[in-house]
DNA sequence: CGGCATCCACAGAGATACTG
DNA sequence: CAGTATCTCTGTGGATGCCG
């Protein structure tokens, strides 16, 4: 049909960008690195592996559910490994695979980037907020 | 007081946390970056400056109000700039920044990172799904 | 053309309570 | 110890409509 709104197109549009965008490869890593708590998991875990309520402490002020949704879905990316070891009571491990390092070299990468520039970034803000007073 | 619920100590962890999280450069930075459409805005202005409703169509399917939500983050930040010209009817460009174009090298880094890998990662997912059936 | 104010809807974070 | 299940509530994105 010809009458289609602005706001139809763009619904339309919309569809097909966000099947493009999710089969995209570095959005697909940027939404993974983002979420909140992977950055600091991956970062508790560089050192060596640590075990599940370690990382809880570590982390601190994260819940058990968040602790455990970004876990699986590092895991399930290859990102850590999780070894259960069927004591008494149970003992569960988690590291980085080798994938996993190779990504804390990136966030390491973004880290400097964010100190070098940091201070860039924060007199453009001030400028900004100085000549647009809210 | 001693009695605190482990619900009430984590939320005071939390607290405390939290502001050290929005201290941090890196987090900062991972935010920004992961703003869903921050991404595709820095690379349409990576060949060079562009209109308002230029990008709005090079992005297709972005609203007019996240266009404008991500273009002033990003102008405060110093990521990219602003020009007006006042003509009838107005024209408003943007265009990285120097400090945006060292941006877009990270981007890039980022992208490379997900494209070597990205095999891996849907090998990782398939077995991973293999292993535990919904 | 470029942009802002308002309202709304929905995904997802987190609290709480329970289990192998 | 290491989770899981359920519920709630907020934040964030989108639609709509109006201004310079």
């Amino acid at each position: 049909m010809a009458t289609m709104t602005a706001a139809q197109r763009r619904e339309q549009a919309r569809a097909d960008y966000d099947a493009f965008l999710r089969a995209c490869p570095t959005n697909q890593l940027l939404g993974r690195l983002s979420d909140k708590w992977v950055g600091l998991v991956v970062a508790a875990l560089a050192p060596g592996p640590r075990r599940y309520s370690d990382l809880g402490r570590k982390i601190a002020g994260v819940s058990p559910k968040m602790l455990t949704q970004t876990l699986r879905s590092l895991e399930r990316d290859g990102i850590i490994s999780r070894t259960v070891t069927p004591s008494v009571p149970v003992r569960v491990d988690y590291e980085l695979t080798p994938l996993g390092a190779s990504l804390a070299c990136l966030l390491t990468a973004v880290k400097d980037w964010a100190e070098t520039h940091f201070d860039e970034v924060r007199a453009a803000r001030e400028r900004y907020d100085t000549d647009n007073p809210a």
